[in-house]
Order: C-alpha cells, then sequence, then structure tokens
DNA sequence: TACTTCTCTGGAACCGGTTCCAATTAAAGA
DNA sequence: TCTTTAATTGGAACCGGTTCCAGAGAAGTA
C-alpha cells in the first residue's frame, strides 16, 4: 500500500502539499496539485482513515446503541437513522444491546474510547449516572425515544399517547375498554407502562370506573396477542374496545376477532401505537408516534451538536398523529 | 485523556512495559504488572484504539453491506450477523446500500481503505469486476445470499426452493397453481427470478401447462399482494393453489382470501418463502430458507477467514425447509 | 570464579496521516 | 532599487499506541 510520502516522492514534492492537496487546501498551485493528483492516479493510493483518525482526533463515525431489533419500530427508528446519515460522511457503528449488562458496557465505554465522533441512543434510557458520564464526555450524545434532564434527546410523549388513543375510544362512545399490552415492567424502556398510564388518566378523567380484568400486560408479540385477546372477548362483560400497547399487537387481536367472527370495527374497536407499515397494511387506526422521522431528526440533532456543542440540553418532541383508519368506530348503543 | 506515556510515568517503568501489562503479556513481573495497573486506575486511563489500530493494521471492525431495511427478510439475516458477533471482540460498520450506485462505491472502497478487516455483504452479489476486486483485497470478503465463485459464500438454492413449493402444492394434488412475486428484474439480488425459474421447472417437469394469466410479478409488498390477488382470485379459472415470492407477499394474499370468504385452505392453498416470523403467526406454510442462520453462518465463515485466508473460496449451502402449517391443503376433487 | 542463559525492562522507531512554523520566491508598493 | 506582503512549499513534530532490539541483573552451569 502506497503512503503519502511515496505519492511525495513521486510528485517530487513534500508530504505536507500531498496532504494539503487531499484536504483541497487553497493555498497549493494548480501545477502542483496536478503532479500531486497525477501520482496519486498512478501509485493507486488511497488515504489511510486510522491515520488520519488519530491525528486529526475525528473519526467520522457515529454509534448507535439500541435495542436488538426484535421490534419493528426499532428497525422503523433505525431506518430513520440510516436514511438521515446516508447524505453525510459519517459512518454507523451499531451496537445491539439485548441484556442490560451490555447497554450499561457500551454506555460506559464508548464515550471514552476515541471510537466514535457522536452517540445516538434509542429507546434505552440511561440511568442518573450515565447519564452524567455522557453529558460530561467530549462526546456529544442524543437520546432517542428516551429522555434524560442532562441529554439532548429526541421525546415522544408516551403518556400523552395513551391517554390520546383511549380518549379517542372514549369519544366514539365506548365505555368498556381494555388494555393489552407488553409487560409494564421492563428492563429497558418503559414505554408500555407510560402508555398505561395515560389509559389510565383517559378512564379518569372521563369518570369511567377503572376495571383491572380488562387490562393484560404480559402479551409478547402478536401471536401471544391473539391468544390473550381470546381471554379478553370471552369476558362476562367483553370490552367494546381494546387498546393495545403496539401495532404488532393490535394486529393480533384483528387475526382473533376476525376468527372468532366479531365484526371489526362494527363490534369491536382496535387501536393500536406506533404506526409501523404493518398498521398501514392492515387498516389498524393507531396514534402514529412517527418512528422514522425520530431517527432523522435525532440524526441531525447530533450533526448540530458535532458541529457546536450546545450550552444545554435541547430537546425536541415529535408529534402524536391520531391516524383513524378502519378498526375503531362509534360504539353501537 | 491521559496517555500510556503518562501512565509509564507515574508508575515509574517503560511505555513499553505499559503496553505489555495492557496486552497481558506473560513477560512482565507481578511487582512492575500492578504498579502500572494501579497508574491506570489513578489515571484512569483507557487506550486509544485508534491509535493501536494504527499501529497494528487490525480494527477489530468487520463491514456489513446490505440493501435498506425494507424486507422482513434482511432484517432477519442482520439479527442473525449481530448475534454471531456480539461473542466475539468484533465492531459492525453498517452500509446499508439504496441504489445500485451506493452498492459499487461500497464494494470499491471498502477493501482498499482499512477501515475493515473483514466484510458481509449480504443479498447484494457483485459482478465480475467487483468479485475480482475483493478477492484480491487483503480483507476477507463473504457473501451471505448471494454466489461468486471466486469469493467465499453462505448460499441460498432459490431455484430448489421455487420448485419445492411448487412440488409441494402439485403433490397436495393442484394443477392450476399461480405465482405472484416483486418483480423479477432488480437492480439488487435476482432470488425472486430463480424462485420463478424452480416454479416453472416443476411445473414442466410434472406435465403440466404453463399460464401466464397465473403469473404477476410486479407487486410490493403485503398492500398491493392484496389487490393483485383479487385479480387472480376473479379469473374465470381461478388457481386453486398460490406460490407467492415472499412471505408477506403470501400474507397479503390471505388477507384478501379473508375478505372474499375463500376458505385457505379448503378452497385455496397458499404457500410462502421466507421463513419470517410472521409466517409463523399466520400459520403459513412456507419454504423456511434460515435467514437467521445464515447471518450466523456468514459471520462465523468470515471469522474463519480472518484466523486463516481459505486457499480456495469457501462455499456452504443452507438448507431449504418445507415448514408445512395451514394455509395449504389437498386439492378438493 | 567465569561464562552462559534467562527474565525483565526501556528506548527508539514505526504505523500514516495532519499541521505548525519557518523559508523561499514572486508580486506589489514606496 | 529596496521593502513589504502574499503565495507556496517542505521539514519536523505530533497523534498514541506496538514492537524490535539491546541491555541489565539474576540464576544456572562448568
Amino acid at each position: 500500500m502506497p503512503t503519502i510520502r511515496d505519492v511525495a516522492k513521486r510528485a517530487n514534492v513534500g508530504i505536507a502539499t500531498v496532504s494539503r492537496v487531499l484536504n483541497s487546501s487553497p493555498s497549493v498551485s494548480d501545477e502542483t496539485r496536478n503532479a500531486v493528483l497525477a501520482a496519486i492516479e498512478e501509485l493507486d493510493f488511497t488515504p489511510n482513515p486510522i491515520a488520519r483518525q488519530l491525528s486529526t482526533g475525528r473519526t467520522s463515525t457515529i454509534g448507535v446503541i439500541l435495542p436488538y431489533l426484535t421490534m419493528p419500530s426499532y428497525v422503523e427508528r433505525l431506518r430513520g437513522v440510516q436514511h438521515a446519515l446516508a447524505e453525510t460522511d459519517y459512518h454507523m457503528v451499531l451496537f445491539s444491546v439485548g441484556k442490560p449488562s451490555e447497554r450499561d458496557a457500551y454506555i460506559k465505554d464508548l464515550p471514552r474510547n476515541n471510537l466514535v465522533d457522536g452517540i445516538l441512543i434509542i429507546s434505552l434510557p440511561p440511568d442518573d449516572s450515565q447519564a452524567e458520564r455522557l453529558a460530561n464526555a467530549d462526546i456529544p450524545t442524543v437520546l432517542v425515544d428516551a429522555y434524560h434532564e442532562k441529554l439532548c434527546c429526541i421525546l415522544t410523549d408516551d403518556v400523552k399517547g395513551g391517554k390520546l388513543a383511549t380518549q379517542h375510544l372514549i369519544d366514539l362512545g365506548h365505555r368498556r375498554i381494555a388494555f393489552l399490552s407488553e409487560p409494564l415492567e421492563t428492563p429497558f424502556h418503559p414505554s408500555t407502562k407510560y402508555r398505561y398510564q395515560g389509559y389510565r388518566q383517559a378512564l379518569l378523567e372521563n369518570d369511567i370506573p377503572f376495571r383491572s380484568e380488562y387490562v393484560i400486560s404480559e402479551t409478547r408479540g402478536r401471536f401471544k396477542a391473539k391468544k390473550m385477546a381470546k381471554k379478553l372477548l370471552g369476558l362476562p362483560e367483553p370490552p367494546t374496545a381494546i387498546f393495545a400497547g403496539n401495532d404488532t399487537l393490535a394486529i393480533g387481536i384483528l387475526d382473533r376477532a376476525k376468527d372468532l367472527k366479531i365484526k371489526v370495527p362494527k363490534e369491536l374497536s382496535v387501536i393500536g401505537f406506533d404506526g409501523i407499515r404493518d398498521a398501514e397494511y392492515t387498516n389498524l387506526t393507531t396514534i402514529d408516534q412517527n418512528l422514522f422521522e425520530s431517527g432523522v431528526e435525532g440524526v441531525h440533532m447530533l450533526l448540530k451538536a458535532l458541529e457546536a456543542a450546545p450550552s444545554t440540553p435541547c430537546e425536541r418532541r415529535l408529534s402524536l398523529d391520531l391516524i383513524r383508519r378502519k378498526t375503531t368506530k362509534k360504539v353501537k348503543v
């Protein structure tokens, strides 16, 4: 592999000049520039990015820490990140997290080891000491779908979203509203819990008594949702509407309803949460939390922070949009 | 940031000794080792990986080139890669490709610029000159779901899979078998075309006349599949079975059948291809091409190549498994 | 005791870029 | 004609590790 010194020798110039040509510095005469370019061409020279990285201290790489791609929402966010990053010169290193210990290890090491210029953490809220560490590092960090007062973040208000979903059902006249979700307590992001809080708040504000038999929260995945939906729909007084903690679960409920020949939305209203692609295909009414956009915005915020570190943590709240499709309807009286 | 020299000074040893401690070389006395470790602790020193990379020429990083995560099969393969890589010390840099020009750029630059120790290319077959370049680079490359004689690869035999799927339907007594798929000609991987070839071959071998009205191949996504299924099922002599080019399309067909009150599998058999998770949930009979495993195996092959470059391209063919679920059945006579 | 061998250790060179700083030359101004 | 100034250029130091090689002691051997 030829180096910058080989090029310099060949072009009869100094190494500094070659470097200047590589970095398109204006203070090189056309004549020398051409000579250097010719030498580069002849030697088929490519600058070694690692050497540049060591020298400049910049890596042109951003690190993305996110959970294993087990949920469509993570994938959709990652897609947004990729999309936004494709238009820059930054590379992306992926650190995917299966257990809390992995998360902690990445969050601990990444800010210190000069491997990346910036960090994007998706759907993994750091604890106070981690946030402290991240905030004090000289590498900027942006949280996507997570909040900490010390850090920049792209936020989704899950409580509000849960309220919005529930209120939509209430506005349609429903009173028997069930909530079906993944476990409320997770090692990672507590978004489900927040959505549940929104559900409770909406009930409270509308003077609708809470019924514990209407809440099932140990439901992982579409298949399980289908199973659990049966339980809900088999109650002596079954709900007329179900708010699912995410779209995948909602689709599972739709599956079951079809099997049970329960007409949606005529006999049962179903609303999801997330706004993944499948929700569109299945005509699911849902709360769209703009997943793709969250990734894009996360990158933009990080790029801004890379240019000039913000004096105070910036915060951007993404909109939550109720998308009315064909799975919710006025309750029949 | 403290450097190795700061540590050396603090511990009253030479920098070489500190380096030896960092790399757990055996030829350091316990006494000096402890002194160095103490100094490292006191200074909160972390070695700079970039400097190490420059010095050793190794980056502990592998580059993954793959299409944008628009299809579940890509995500599933990537998951496999992540899973296998998590058990190693390698990092993963993701290069995702939306247009052929991006693919070409990555394949051109990545092998030369010392940024990664190895390259994994997923579902993007290189042309001859690219393969040549990759084969001659001193960085090993492994193709996953793509073939080139000059390169190591993890293979799926799409023709065979297409045949397998079609033969399954034929064995069940079907004669009117449709094929619904994404476009046959794509800028990237021609797997759909191969599956189609398998379909044609199976028909031929069983003396079943080919009918062009049974082939619809411009179908992108579940939603479009639903639309196109209507067209197929509305034919004067509709097919009794449909082979879908991938699971997502098959699920779209199931949606439509439900809407049209066509009973699956009693009145219509449907088989997919891929073996994504949704296929399990929907009880779809499919050809499982072991997507997750392809990612895992790709990493293993690459790791092996990193240890010792294989003298001749190695090749591993993944099994294709017919998973009989509840969407195919003997045709009613 | 003298010599060899082995165990540890430190210095300096190296990886391949960037960049500060001083030097050279040409153009401009007095 | 003599400065002053601007435009180019090259050398050397630097980024922060690894590693070759030589040297100092300690231990083993004749």
